[in-house]
DNA sequence: GCACTGACGCGGG
DNA sequence: TCCCGCGCCAGTG
């Protein structure tokens, strides 16, 4: 699998976290069949790589940390589209962050499944 | 090819 | 839990 196709894969991970939960960039990239690319997913996000349509707002570090945020718009406009859609930001002297025991995306084996077998079908 | 970068993650202390 | 160091890998000049 190439980049280009990896990052296709992303594209159709990251409109799959559903509204209200977060995902972790290395928990998309597993999704993706790349474990260790979880800086790529990162990389695709910042530069727009992945198209429109794509809640980025809900893609934070393994920690819950929103380390994104300084690519959005303003300042507090992740935490404010989190915020919106019922998921609880707090406010640390490391920056924003959210519970994922809480609000995070917990993938089933079923949905692990499903992914793989939709690349395979797609041919990406 | 080489060095450096970064919306990352993990294990050890 | 926090803080580091190290490994990771595509992109960039």
């Amino acid at each position: 699998m190439g980049t280009f196709d990896f990052y296709r894969r992303a594209a159709i991970v990251c409109r799959a976290i559903p509204w209200g939960r977060a995902a972790s960039y290395g928990q998309i990239a597993l999704l993706c069949g790349k474990p260790d690319n979880s800086r790529q997913v990162g990389y695709a996000l910042n530069r727009g790589r992945l198209g429109v349509g794509i809640p980025a707002h809900r893609v934070v570090n393994a920690k819950g940390y929103l380390t994104g945020a300084a690519a959005f718009a303003a300042g507090d406009l992740q935490k404010r589209l989190l915020e919106a859609e019922g998921v609880e930001v707090e406010e640390t002297e490391r920056g924003f962050r959210v519970n994922l025991k809480k609000y995070g995306w917990h993938n089933t084996m079923e949905e692990a499944i499903h992914f793989r077998e939709l690349f395979e079908r797609q041919g990406i």
